[in-house]
DNA sequence: GCTTTGACTCTCG
DNA sequence: TCGAGAGCCAAAG
């Protein structure tokens, strides 16, 4: 059982529809904290993948961050879903981040 | 129970 | 434009 923190990460987490990526910062704000990497642990820790879509989240200046397990199955899964990106960098950033 | 670490972000040179 | 340093919260050692 994951905690309170990491549960409302999670929940966060699963509004980001496919296409669409959103920020550690984001999820942090939205929580009305500023553990930006408290977050990015709780995906790292992610107990519900792939229900919990934590490949969405990424870098506030568009990177993709990191993903456990590879970076690159990451960059495939976000391809997938529709999202455009150059190397570890999403193109059109702007276009795909969802704001809550 | 304190110290270290991490899928982060912002500021400064 | 790029690299280094400081600040931030939570989990693991």
């Amino acid at each position: 059982m994951a905690s309170e923190f990491q549960n409302s990460v999670y929940s966060l987490l699963r509004k980001i529809p496919s296409g669409r990526v959103t920020t550690y910062k984001s999820i942090a704000e939205k929580l009305g904290k500023k553990s930006y990497r408290a977050v990015g642990m709780a995906c790292a820790k992610n107990p519900y993948a792939p229900y919990v879509p934590c490949h969405r989240v990424v870098k506030s200046d568009g990177s993709l961050g990191g993903y456990s397990g590879g970076l690159s199955k990451k960059i495939a899964l976000l391809r997938a879903e529709g999202v455009e990106l150059m190397d570890t960098k999403i193109k059109y950033f702007e276009r795909v981040v969802f704001r809550f």
